[in-house]
DNA sequence: AAAACAAATCGAAACGTTTCGATATGTTTT
DNA sequence: AAAACATATCGAAACGTTTCGATTTGTTTT
């Protein structure tokens, strides 16, 4: 591989000068930079990134970190951060977390191979985002709360978005109303569930653990647990799913049982995902603000890099977003 | 930040010792290890990873990527591939080439941030891609065909896929079928079509133009390509929409029009995106074995990594998926 | 024509590591 | 007890850039 060296020997300057006229705004006269370049064209050079990196000890990178790069729920998330350090010209890396603490994201937290994180990844621990942030390395904390100095978290309101979901559903005058669980300690799952209890305790209703039934927020998940809620007979009025791929695996498990939506059942979601509108019968949910939240942290992370002031808290509402997997309950006697 | 000299100091030991101690298999007596271990705790030490490549010229890392890091698209190549870069002990990173030659991607490929990258991203030029690949510095390539050393390609046969959709529906009785176009100039695009355009010639039928309709490979443009199709009064007996995502937009604008699908249209897709099987009716598509060349794809960087020999060239088959949105044509007279 | 200045170029240091050969220390062999 | 060896530690060079202050060159002012 040429270097900048090779380069400035074919070119008949100084090193110095080479990497003057390969830059930017570089006072050198013209015939030099021409010189320059050509040599440079000839012998294929490329700048080493690192050796650069380490010069200027900036990247102008700011890393999104995701427990997992697939799915769909990261799609917009993805977008709107992007789109924002496009804009400020930064460059954005995803990595994922799989791996837990020896994976790429920690690796890159540690390290500090770029200039700032965004992290939306339960299995990064607190003890490692607090270590990693420090001044010129601030971290935006997306899916829970994290305390630390150049540490800043953007919440979506799960337990507002749990209460809501409960009291639509009670409000259409269904009493018996059915949990689906994510993973318990999620701080998700423990948000809208909380909220789902408020509810209920407003309204002097009864939560029944044989409805709390857990799904691991996935698909086939919300099939075994709504197959386990029919199984044991005593079918609730509406089901609250903790999230929407499980809603969909359980429309699923519904369906095959005979059962009706939103006759028999009524179904409420959470996330409000791409496909929520295109099952049958669409399916009312929860929508939070993704894109939004995106931008808030991307928006943040840049202030908080130049040094502004920020706060280190913020949170969105979520908002309901009606179709049709639910209905009124027929008044029961 | 402390350095490892600041370690070094505190620990009371040499830079090279310190570097040692913290190293993985270094031959430093224990208590020394201990000493600088402690050092390094102390001064919250974290290694500056540019310092690492730079010296090491290696970074252990490979890079997909991607024209767009959202999208339903994405999912399971990204899935396959970090599983795959993750055995091996490989991190991965994505990173998004929007911005075209001035994107992130780019500046990765050009100044080699990584060991090696798995491209599928038709913003990228094949200039960019023979300029950056070299010894040491394997590209495989997933969306078209580029020539070149270390370049490896690894391609689904779109011809073939296009094919196979089109025979479908005229097995099944169809003769006036219309194609729904993504970008005109879009690799897959230009390969599904020219399957299209196969099965029709070998069974003597007549390409309308006014049924070819560019749709974008959006559910948007799908939709609007749709509405056009039904504005012009004639409607085909069935539509071949060159992406999923397009067919659902396409979908839709069908049942806005009261016309059902599969009795007055068949329609058939590309890509068994995830939420074609939840659609009403279910989207009958081709299925591209995205998984499996994503795999492959990371199967053919490693052995090009590890000097191995590897064939330039690799070639997956599509397979039908049968769904509802296709019934036989009435027999007409 | 000498002095003052600006522009272009250069040399050297620095960034923070790793690694190699050399030295110092302690242990075994003869 | 001297020689031979293994082990632990050290110093210095190297990776490929950028950048700063110094030097050279050429141009303008007095």
């Amino acid at each position: 591989m040429a270097t900048i060296k090779d380069v400035a020997k074919l070119a008949g300057v100084a090193l110095s000068t080479a990497s003057l006229a390969l830059g930017e705004g570089g006072r050198v006269s013209p015939a030099t930079r021409q010189k320059v370049l050509e040599a440079a064209r000839e012998l294929n050079y490329q700048k080493n990134g690192f050796a650069m990196d380490l010069k200027r000890s900036q990247t102008r990178t700011i890393a999104l970190i995701l427990s997992d790069l697939s799915g769909p729920y990261f799609s917009e998330l993805i977008q709107s951060v992007q789109d924002f350090a496009l804009s400020r010209g930064y460059d954005l890396i995803a990595c994922s977390s799989v791996g837990g603490q020896d994976s790429t994201a920690v690796k890159f937290l540690r390290e500090k191979r770029v200039d700032g994180a965004i992290v939306l990844a339960h299995n990064v621990s607190n003890e490692v985002l607090q270590e990693s942030a420090r001044e010129g390395f601030p971290i935006v904390v997306l899916d829970r709360v994290v305390l630390g100095d150049y540490l800043i978290n953007v919440l979506v309101d799960g337990e507002q978005g749990g209460y809501e979901a409960t009291k639509y559903l009670i409000e259409q005058g269904h009493r018996r109303i059915a949990y689906i669980s994510g993973p318990v300690n999620s701080y998700d799952n423990i948000q809208r569930y909380s909220g789902y209890q408020r509810a209920l305790s407003e309204h002097a209703l009864q939560e029944l653990k044989k409805w709390n039934v857990i799904g691991h927020f996935t698909q086939e998940g919300g099939f075994q647990a709504t197959k386990m809620l029919i199984l044991q007979g005593d079918l609730p009025e509406a089901i609250f799913y903790a999230n929407d791929e499980m809603a969909l695996g359980g429309m699923k498990a519904l369906a095959e049982s005979g059962i009706r939506i939103p006759e028999q059942v009524s179904v409420i979601g959470y996330d409000d995902i791409f496909q929520s509108q295109y099952v049958q019968p669409s399916l009312t949910t929860i929508r939070q603000p993704k894109y939004e939240a995106g931008s808030m942290a991307a928006h943040l992370l840049f202030q908080a890099l130049e040094g502004q002031f920020v706060n280190k808290s913020y949170k969105f509402s979520v908002e309901l977003v009606e179709r049709n997997s639910c209905a009124p309950s027929l008044v029961r006697k």
